[in-house]
DNA sequence: TGAGCTTCGGTCG
DNA sequence: TCACTCGACCGAAGCTCA
């Protein structure tokens, strides 16, 4: 089928057509309102991408027949005893107990502008922009004017449409007014969004059974008449008139109609419909908004029923078995949340519109559909739903995206980057979480979606650690377009893998923690005040595993943390560092180089350059390979130094002589020649004043290593293996395979520059740890010879921290471990509850299923939602409506 | 082979 | 007057790698 195809135009209906789905859009013109939208979508970008997308499902759906015309009689006879075996199961293990409720404020943010400016309550308008709605009210919805369209097509449709911008902020405190009604039935209850919630009212009819008449008895003024508690709910609206500001004059509410003012009070039985009655009542009374609710078994039904009788409505499933499958039999299959276009789609195409015909055909959609997704056919088929509201489920990702006019520029696209980075900084520290997966998202004009992600090793929640990755990303996403710019209208980041509760304090010490030395991650190469302390032991340090470095001059990535949100505990290692450091100190006070001295010869860098580290890379988008590979991360230093247009000191991280130079790129390659073992004349050339008592003490291992003349030694330590791409043990390196900058060669040791002696002597001997408590050499070979000092090599056990005067790593690697398993070991069972503590810890928080591998995050009622509507991670989603009865049923 | 990761796309309001 | 299709989240499929 070619585009513009008459029958591709029918089909692209389907996409960009009125989605009649929704309360107060039934028995409208249809054909009419789908010509106005086609014709006003056609011919645009958007209109193209849908069409695409169109294709993909037709094709989808293809593939599904064909598969479908194989299936063979036997097939179907297995998959249908399949069925019937689920069905009988899950049969036995339906609950109707439970009185579910779901309350939907009708139209609400739309609702709250028509209360708040009365002029607006007869004309049709809705709550957002011109190019997205959020809502609409009744008055619009009669022209095809719902949510989630944008508003341009809606001033098409109704030219006399008022358009208000949206003010959440508002709606947030109207929320709260209706949550705190909520709390009276369910203190438990589950906000969807700042219009929707579940309840579980089982509790509240328990008691509400025992109540006198006088609890349940309120006047228009939301005064209980009688009783110890006198309370008046405020903003209460005296006249009844004013109560429902929506109009909903054609509403199919089946409440019974609210007290009128002369009637002044209202007594509420103790039936769940009564319950919800009083609960709606309440609820204008207070807010003068109404809402619609659905009374059920489980979720899922609850949901359905909150719709069947929008706006000012509600309906109720008796819990018997009958009446949920006589519900279920008529109902289309697009009414159930969770269900959308694509799948009704699907399905219609199988001949199935309604739940009983979804059951009809259950076998052979076991053949076509994921086991997931068959599972949930066959439960909504059932009429079956979660029957447990599950407040703190575990929340998956988190994100921030922005759409913009089309955005070409290199430079704002990296500041739009660190902007979304920041939000979503501020949004993970307000829930306390971290993550290890950034994911970048990128909309081009012609609204093609792609996603570029990348996992760390260790969970970040900063601005920086979140914008390091993305920056690399993007880099990578305008690389591979360049010389063309990136054409962009919609830039997202998301973060995911997020680490539990209990996660985010180390539960083993490790070796790895012993290489983060650098102790608060602030990681700008001249450590701080605070630096200086806590590695000399005054303060604690960081626990985390390797974290994106931002600021760090010499390294990307490099160990240490910029998590800097939580409390941090000194490891182990960080301790027996401090410990080394502080004897040093002591010794340097009579004697040898002032420990702030040699740092000193780092290269300053700014504590807060990160927009400066933006606009670095947004003006050199497009650097010569060469020289990004193995300078990205020095960029941001070196832009200064251009900018600066003066001379600066570098130490170079490998033979740790200063240069002096005002070109980063001729720096770099000396710590290229340095890695790689060449003579670097002008490194030599250059003073070499730093680290006497390192040379020192270099030339004393020399002399004792001259003495052992060991063959097996010269055999081994004339060849070093050392892998250049990593000077420090792989396994510290990031997951980076997204970006084609993950070459990282000088990072690591730096933080050893700080002593007076080399304790690993990385430069000249790159290890890796094999994971077991060994070092190992690895790939590439270099000739040390050619080092100076590069025909003996010292090693220092990170343990004890005494020299071993040994270049024969197996040696070596077998000191470490016998270290380890005594000082660790003491350590451990000094510091580290036992594992049964933490187990016996999480089953106490957990529920049911909370004890499995992940750990749920645990908290009160949570504030206000942060992002926009979003009150709790949860949403409707057919796995959300099945997670109680699939932890019980399945 | 299966766990983990990445990407795509479905759903909701 | 004009404006010209969002943002957040989750899950499945497909891929990679040990």
């Amino acid at each position: 089928m070619e585009p513009g195809d008459s029958k591709e135009q029918d089909s692209i209906l389907s996409s960009v057509a009125l989605n009649d789905n929704k309360a107060g859009m039934q028995g409208l013109d249809k054909n009419k309102i789908n010509k106005i939208i086609l014709e006003t979508s056609k011919g645009s970008r958007f209109y193209e991408n849908e069409l695409k997308k169109e294709r993909q499902v037709n094709q989808r759906i293809e593939k599904m027949m064909r598969y479908k015309a194989k299936v063979t009689e036997q097939q179907i006879q297995k998959a249908q005893a399949e069925v019937d075996s689920l069905t009988a199961d899950l049969e036995r293990r339906r609950v109707l107990e439970r009185v579910i409720v779901h309350v939907d404020m009708d139209a609400f943010y739309a609702a709250v502008e028509m209360r708040d400016c009365p002029e607006l309550k007869e004309k049709p308008m809705a709550v957002g922009s011109m190019s997205m709605l959020s809502t609409s009210n009744y008055h619009a919805r009669r022209y095809g004017v719902r949510a989630a369209m944008p508003g341009f097509i809606a001033k098409k449709l109704c030219p006399d449409l008022v358009i208000v911008p949206p003010n959440f902020d508002k709606y947030r405190a109207v929320s709260e007014q209706v949550r705190e009604v909520f709390a009276d039935y369910d203190p438990n209850f589950l906000p969807m969004s700042l219009d929707e919630a579940y309840l579980d009212i089982t509790e509240h009819l328990k008691q509400r059974q025992h109540w006198p008449d006088s609890r349940r008895t309120y006047q228009i003024c939301e005064m209980k008449i009688t009783g110890e508690l006198y309370e008046c709910e405020t903003g209460v609206r005296e006249e009844t008139d004013t109560l429902s500001p929506v109009l909903f004059e054609d509403s199919p509410s089946s409440s019974p109609v609210l007290p009128r003012a002369e009637e002044k009070v209202e007594v509420f039985g103790t039936s769940p419909e009564e319950a919800v009655r009083e609960m709606r009542f309440r609820i204008e009374q207070k807010t003068s908004l109404t809402a619609s609710a659905g009374i059920a078994p489980n979720m899922m039904l609850a949901k359905v029923c909150s719709d069947k009788n929008k706006p000012n409505g509600q309906y109720r499933i008796l819990p018997e078995r009958k009446a949920v499958m006589d519900f279920i039999q008529e109902l289309p299959v697009r009414k159930v949340s969770g269900i959308g276009k694509v799948t009704e789609k699907m399905l219609a195409a199988l001949g199935i519109i309604s739940c009983s015909q979804l059951s009809q055909q259950m076998a052979m959609l076991s053949l076509l559909f994921s086991d997931t997704t068959w599972h949930h056919f066959l439960q909504i088929s059932l009429g079956l739903g979660s029957t447990r509201i599950e407040r703190d489920t575990e929340r998956k990702s988190m994100s921030t995206e922005r759409t913009f006019a089309e955005m070409s520029d290199v430079y704002e696209q990296y500041s739009l980057c660190k902007e979304l980075c920041q939000d979503l900084a501020k949004d993970l520290q307000r829930e306390s979480l971290k993550g290890k997966t950034i994911t970048l998202k990128l909309k081009n004009v012609n609204f093609e979606v792609k996603t570029r992600a990348f996992t760390l090793q260790c969970a970040v929640c900063s601005e920086e650690e979140i914008f390091a990755a993305a920056k690399d990303l993007l880099k990578a996403e305008i690389d591979t377009v360049s010389p063309l710019p990136l054409r962009l209208r919609l830039m997202g980041v998301r973060i995911s893998s997020f680490i539990s509760a209990d996660d985010k304090q180390p539960q083993q010490k490790s070796i790895m923690g012993f290489l983060k030395i650098s102790s608060d991650g602030s990681s700008s190469a001249q450590p701080s005040k605070s630096e200086m302390d806590s590695m000399l032991g005054f303060s604690v340090g960081s626990t985390k595993e390797q974290c994106i470095d931002t600021k760090n001059p010499f390294s990307k990535w490099q160990t240490g943390t910029g998590c800097t949100t939580e409390p941090r505990q000194q490891t182990f290692f960080q301790k027996a560092h401090a410990k080394r450091l502080r004897k040093q100190s002591e010794q340097e006070e009579t004697s040898g180089p002032n420990l702030e001295k040699i740092l000193e010869s780092f290269p300053r860098d700014s504590p807060n350059n990160c927009a400066e580290e933006t606009q670095t890379l947004a003006r050199t988008s497009h650097p010569p390979t060469d020289e990004a590979d193995s300078s990205l991360s020095i960029t941001n230093t070196e832009s200064k130094a251009r900018s600066a247009n003066t001379m600066q000191h570098f130490t170079c991280p490998v033979c740790f002589n200063q240069i002096e130079t005002e070109n980063l790129t001729l720096f770099n390659r000396h710590i290229d020649k340095c890695l790689s073992g060449e003579p670097d004349s002008k490194s030599m050339n250059d003073s070499q004043h730093v680290f006497e008592v390192e040379k020192n003490l270099g030339t004393q291992n020399k002399a004792k290593k001259d003495d052992h003349k060991n063959p097996d030694l010269n055999a081994v330590g004339m060849k070093l293996k050392l892998d250049k791409e990593a000077s420090f043990p792989s396994s510290f390196r990031p997951n980076y395979k997204s970006s084609a900058h993950s070459d990282c060669k000088t990072p690591f040791f730096k933080h050893y520059k700080s002593t007076t002696e080399k304790p690993f002597h990385l430069p000249d001997k790159a290890m890796s740890y094999s994971g077991s408590g060994s070092f190992h050499q690895t790939t590439n070979t270099v000739n040390l010879n050619e080092q100076p000092d590069a025909n003996f090599s010292t090693l220092i056990c990170p343990v004890c921290n005494q020299t071993q005067d040994t270049d024969d790593l197996i040696l070596f690697n077998h000191h470490v471990d016998m270290c380890l398993n005594q000082e660790v070991l003491l350590e451990i069972r000094r510091t580290v509850p036992p594992m049964a503590q933490t187990e016996s810890k999480a089953e106490d928080h957990g529920k049911c299923s909370a004890a499995k591998g992940k750990s749920k995050r645990r908290g009160s009622s949570p504030p206000p939602p942060p992002k926009k509507t979003k009150a709790i991670r949860t949403r409707h989603t057919i796995d959300q409506f099945f997670k109680g009865n699939c932890s019980q049923n399945l």
